[in-house]
DNA sequence: GAGTTTGAAACT
DNA sequence: CAGTTTCAAACTC
């Protein structure tokens, strides 16, 4: 049984659909398979305290890519490949998910070859192993089982939005990515990685050979459909190195009537059936042959969807293209409509146009490549187009929020990736900026919608790429919400790992140009903005990066550690920096930066509040204070920033930040008190306000009613008179019961309200006995 | 708003 | 790893 522990998933973001798992697992040897794998002692990563995509799907970055359209076994295509099938995801994250996600898991395991095991950790992943030896097709095979015989791995990400549990089935060929990167992965071994939804319909496989050809038909409106692209590197030793996508994905489109049932697929094979609570969402998947002006050869472009929010959307383009292989034209574009989110994607090769997969893209075609789930909210979809595993790396820099995609392919080709214009309302990405210079976001919340559009165009490829109406073949990707996106070097890191699934929200990923490595980037908003016109955004390549190039000069000005914008991962907007050089005019200096300062260390851009160990509070400071003199009860003191408790890691001096401290307690209770009374005065002059306003609209109405001047009309000076004889009146009586100067005061003054009420009463009772005459 | 304090990060 | 320097936020007046 091969399970994920619970204190390794604890240390695993919750909502992260979480391939390092996978990759953990992969690591392990096969005797433990037997027994439950030690955690690693560091968790992976920081737990994301944002968006989390939906589903990342990665496309085939080399050679040729295709994408045809077929029924739920197309993608057990070419042979040796390497598969990733990706299920819809929706929300992945939640504790109160568990149930649902174990009933869910058990209903697969029906379908499922002998499944020796099926787990849910905390985190509601659930690796489910195939018993070794069990009837079951090589997953490889057309047709066949997901499950391999040697007891391949499901990994349940989490849970779409609907409920189904998302699997991602683990190859056993599958290898580290970061071990095994590298443009020739001789091995020629296919590395599937498969993730499926016990809740779906026939999918819509893609398949193809070498260019990224789509086919994609629509079996249903709103059914799950899955993209499997199909890649061939160039350098093949052992054989074709032929590369997989397969995405698979129940679309929850809010837009569209809801089926009332969807088969879920795995590798193209319904697994489960069940009844989705929410209607799938339905991607369009339109092909059409490219007619848009491109360098490259070969590209592909994948649209990365923001999570939670809806503005945010991520594009990865990937796909390179070998100048030898037989072009295909295919031109992809990807119409997702969310709501009012709208995602085109489009992939199209320069040539042989014949060869373009015929997909018939209509308003209801959905791309089976995304994801995204938003929590709760409708969201983008994620495309990504999908390497080898090997040949993924994943960088994680900017704060736990941001995840970074290298992609390393030895290809040659150029992609183009863009990104059409979008409208964001949503800002619940903003995930990091702790200090975010251009907004006021602090860092656990940050709502910095941005808005704006991101064309991304390989370096030297620079074209523009004009954004198409989203009705058939547009071939732009579009989003109507855009968030912060950061640009990363695609350098090599040490600490990058293929976590395609962390991409945060509103990613960016685009390839550089060059042959080689394949670089990638995430914009941020901020850089878009600064981006004078539509311009496309050149990539630097990584070959650009040298080891360890400190920025000593003026670049260090901005882009050294002091800079929130820049450890944060974004781009400086609108602060007020000097010679800042973390823009877009300096980007290569930038990225050397970034560079420098993970070499320097690796977790810089990760974000310091993270989860502490099991049993330990759940958040706590990555690294522990230092405080001296604060007595840790000052915001100097970043683990009382952040409302959290120093803990053992912390290595200040005189702490009074604990639990037990009574100086501790005093300032929560006046920090209560304040907030109390803050509040009170708030509701106080709320009410007061409301008072006068409801008092002007009762009274007004009576005097003033039919637009006559009651008040003036009525006090006469009869009426004057008698309201001073009773004002008199009352002053007497006071006078004569001997009462206080005050009491008599009071007296007067409340006869005069009456005095005042009657006399209102007289004039709205005199409005309604004679309208015209009053 | 200016000056001081503070602690993280960079640097040596 | 420890000490120093730099820096910007937090804080005080």
């Amino acid at each position: 049984m091969d399970v994920v522990s619970p204190e390794l998933n604890s240390l695993l973001p919750d909502e992260i659909m979480d391939t390092e798992a996978i990759a953990m697992e992969e690591e392990l040897p096969a005797e433990h398979l037997a027994a439950p794998p030690q955690p690693e002692p560091d968790p992976p990563q920081v737990p994301m305290e944002t968006e989390v995509p939906e589903i990342v799907s990665l496309c085939p970055a080399t050679t040729s890519m295709q994408m045809t359209s077929t029924s739920s076994d197309a993608q057990s295509s070419t042979s040796s490949g390497t598969q990733l099938l990706l299920a819809p995801s929706g929300l992945i994250a939640g504790t109160t998910t568990t149930t649902t996600t174990t009933t869910s898991a058990k209903t697969l395991t029906q379908n499922l070859p002998k499944i020796s095991s099926v787990t849910v950790p905390a985190n509601h992943q659930l690796i489910i192993n195939k018993v070794a030896g069990a009837p079951a097709a090589d997953g490889k095979s057309p047709g066949t089982a997901v499950l391999k015989p040697e007891g391949q791995k499901l990994l349940v990400a989490g849970l779409s939005k609907t409920g189904q549990p998302i699997m991602l089935a683990l190859p056993h060929t599958w290898n580290k990515p970061a071990t095994t990167q590298g443009a020739g992965d001789a091995k020629g071994q296919p590395t599937q990685i498969k993730m499926v939804t016990t809740v779906g319909k026939p999918v819509i496989a893609v398949s193809s050979a070498s260019q990224l050809m789509g086919t994609s038909t629509t079996l249903q409106a709103q059914q799950l459909k899955t993209l499997q692209l199909t890649k061939k590197p160039p350098v093949s030793t052992a054989g074709p190195m032929i590369t997989k996508l397969i995405i698979t994905k129940a679309l929850n489109n809010k837009g569209l009537s809801s089926p009332a049932s969807v088969a879920p697929v795995v590798t193209g094979r319904v697994v489960t059936q069940s009844t989705p609570v929410t209607p799938p969402r339905t991607i369009t998947i339109g092909e059409t042959v490219s007619t848009v002006p491109q360098n490259t050869s070969g590209n592909s472009k994948v649209a990365i969807s923001p999570l939670k929010s809806p503005s945010k959307l991520t594009v990865v383009s990937v796909a390179s293209q070998s100048p030898n292989s037989p072009q295909k034209s295919v031109t992809l574009p990807l119409n997702v409509a969310l709501g009012q989110q709208i995602l085109t994607v489009q992939q199209s090769a320069a040539t042989s146009p014949a060869k373009a997969g015929t997909s018939q893209s209509t308003a209801q075609t959905v791309k089976p490549v995304q994801t995204v789930g938003g929590v709760g909210t409708s969201q983008f979809k994620t495309i990504i187009p999908l390497t080898t595993p090997p040949n993924v790396q994943q960088i994680q820099v900017p704060g736990s929020r941001f995840h970074y995609v290298r992609l390393v392919t030895a290809t040659t080709g150029s992609s183009t990736v863009q990104s059409g214009s979008s409208t964001s309302t949503n800002p619940s990405i903003q995930p990091v900026c702790k200090f975010f210079c251009a907004a006021p976001s602090k860092p656990v919340m940050m709502n910095a919608a941005v808005r704006m559009s991101v064309p991304i165009v390989p370096a030297q490829t620079v074209k523009q790429v004009v954004p198409k109406p989203l009705t058939s073949a547009a071939q732009v990707v579009t989003t109507s919400q855009t968030p912060q996106r950061l640009i990363m070097p695609a350098t090599h890191l040490p600490q990058i790992q293929p976590n395609l699934t962390n991409l945060p929200p509103g990613t960016v990923l685009a390839p550089a140009h060059g042959s080689g490595n394949m670089g990638y980037a995430v914009l941020p908003a901020p850089y878009v903005t600064q981006i004078p016109q539509p311009a496309f955004v050149t990539l630097t390549s990584s070959s650009t990066f040298s080891t360890a190039t400190p920025i000593q000069t003026q670049a260090r000005l901005s882009l050294n550690g002091y800079c929130d914008c820049f450890a944060n991962g974004e781009f400086c907007n609108n602060c007020n920096c000097v010679n800042c050089f973390n823009n877009l005019d300096h980007e290569s200096e930038r990225l050397k930066a970034i560079k420098a300062c993970l070499d320097r260390n690796p977790v810089a851009f990760k974000p310091k509040i993270g989860k502490g160990k099991e049993g330990e509070s759940d958040r706590r400071h990555s690294k522990g204070c230092n405080c001296k003199k604060s007595g840790c009860l000052k915001n100097y003191c970043e683990c009382y920033e952040a409302k959290i408790m120093c803990s053992s890691i912390c290595k200040c001096m005189g702490c009074k930040n604990f639990e037990e401290s009574p100086e501790r307690k005093t300032l929560m209770h006046l920090a209560d008190a304040a907030e109390v009374r803050v509040q009170q005065q708030t509701a106080a002059k709320t009410k007061l306000s409301s008072q006068i306003s409801d008092l002007l609209t009762r009274t007004t109405p009576a005097v003033t009613s039919g637009g006559g001047k009651l008040p003036y009309t009525f006090v006469t000076k009869e009426v004057a008179e008698a309201t001073c004889d009773c004002l008199l009146e009352q002053a007497e009586q006071a006078e004569l019961t001997n009462q206080p100067q005050a009491v008599a005061e009071r007296l007067i003054l409340e006869e005069f309200g009456r005095c005042l009420r009657r006399i209102i009463s007289f004039a709205g009772k005199a409005k309604t006995d004679c309208p015209i005459n009053c």
